[in-house]
DNA sequence: GTTCTAGAAC
DNA sequence: GTTCTAGAAC
């Protein structure tokens, strides 16, 4: 965990210097200390975790540390200070929209204080980020890491990361896209062109501009694409049920699973391992469980491979079929359907799974049995500590 | 897939 | 009275 945090930790300007010139003497050298230090942690993985020095404030807002380029945040629109002995940082609303702290607004001028365990929202409930302290020893490897960020951050951007491009409007996806770099020699995110589409596999059409078309959109759209290769593109879910929910697409098209036959093979393999590479490449795959699967019936188009969080911490998550879908059996492993692939040629899915959406709410890690949505993610919060792997 | 909202549940 | 669910509409 720590090693990856060190690993992406950026150089970030603070009010008056840089982190580089207030480190203390240890510290500069390397991160690798046993100094308490504090992480800022943008949960969607936009940009890698910030550091947070000890009693330092640190001003943030729109602008390349955050990389928001929203005009309704400020680009002073936060101060912070983190107090690693007490384990808090103090928030201080320094611009006109709404900074807030588990949903509730700090106000301009006020100061509230974030703890671990806690979401600030950077302004009007987008950019979410929580903080984590820690004494941990980074391991030495870290600095080689991080110099590998800093040659990359030299690199010329593309086009939708370049500063200098229109603000994005605000918006309500409370996960705006990631722009990280290519995850694969010979991937790349937001440069080149799909190639063109193969022939539809066959299904049902729906008319274009159905709701039910929206992932062929969604894929097609630069803005929305984290990643993409010759044969896949991810994008961000734009309904997040956890605090991190992509999903994968190919770029033929293949309707569902009910359409899948043995050749599809290959690709649904290439799909799992591009799904396995975001989680490694996430800031908070250390400390949290992921799974990559199916829906046994989907209501979106276009086959889509989900890979998501079990924190199922998301505001995004409102219903027991959410819960449902992602819970029971009608989420079927990624692996799972390739099993059933290579064995017989073919994804069968069970009758009565579409029963499974109305079972009642069960806590996916111990099994108890929750009354209502409200009550489960309360019951959740207990477990976000809980090791699941 | 989401939003909206009537009415059930509390 | 409020909270929450579930089905219709999109």
């Amino acid at each position: 965990m720590l090693r990856v945090l060190c690993g992406t930790v950026s150089t970030v300007t603070y009010r008056y210097k840089t982190v580089q010139h207030q480190l203390p003497r240890a510290s500069r050298s390397s991160v690798c200390s046993k100094m308490p230090s504090c992480w800022l942690i943008r949960e969607d993985g936009t940009h890698a975790p910030l550091l947070l020095h000890h009693l330092k404030t640190l001003v943030l807002g729109r602008g390349p540390e955050t990389k928001i380029k929203d005009q309704k945040c400020s680009r002073e629109q936060v101060e912070l200070r983190a107090d690693c002995n007490k384990g808090y940082v103090t928030v201080k609303q320094l611009g006109v929209n709404p900074s807030s702290v588990d949903s509730v607004t700090v106000g301009k001028g006020n100061q509230v204080t974030v703890r671990p365990g806690q979401r600030l929202h950077m302004v009007n409930q987008l950019y979410a980020y929580t903080v984590k302290f820690s004494e941990d020893t980074i391991a030495p490897k870290a600095s080689k890491h991080r110099s590998e960020i800093n040659q990359r951050s030299k690199r010329p951007l593309s086009e939708v990361e370049e500063d200098t491009a229109e603000p994005a409007p605000p918006h309500k996806d409370p996960a705006p896209p990631h722009k990280d770099p290519a995850l694969h020699q010979n991937a790349t995110v937001n440069s080149a062109s799909p190639p063109k589409k193969a022939a539809p596999t066959s299904d049902k059409p729906q008319p274009a501009g159905h709701w039910s078309q929206g992932l062929k959109v969604s894929m097609q759209d630069p803005k929305m694409q984290v990643y993409k290769d010759e044969r896949v593109v991810v994008i961000r879910d734009k309904y997040p049920k956890a605090r991190y929910h992509w999903l994968v697409l190919p770029w033929q098209s293949v309707s569902s699973l009910k359409v899948l036959q043995a050749e599809h093979r290959d690709l649904l393999q290439h799909m799992q391992h591009v799904g396995e590479q975001m989680i490694q490449k996430c800031p908070d795959a250390a400390r949290l469980k992921f799974r990559l699967g199916y829906h046994a019936i989907p209501s979106m188009s276009h086959i889509h491979l989900h890979v998501i969080s079990q924190d199922f911490d998301s505001p995004c998550l409102k219903n027991k079929k959410h819960w449902n879908s992602f819970t029971t059996d009608y989420f079927i492993n990624s692996e799972d359907v390739i099993r059933m692939l290579e064995t017989e040629g073919r994804v069968s899915v069970r009758e009565g799974t579409e029963e499974l959406l109305k079972q009642p709410l069960r806590c996916h890690i111990c099994h108890r049995e929750q009354n209502t949505i409200p009550q489960l993610k309360q019951h959740l919060t207990t477990h976000l500590h809980t090791p699941t792997h």
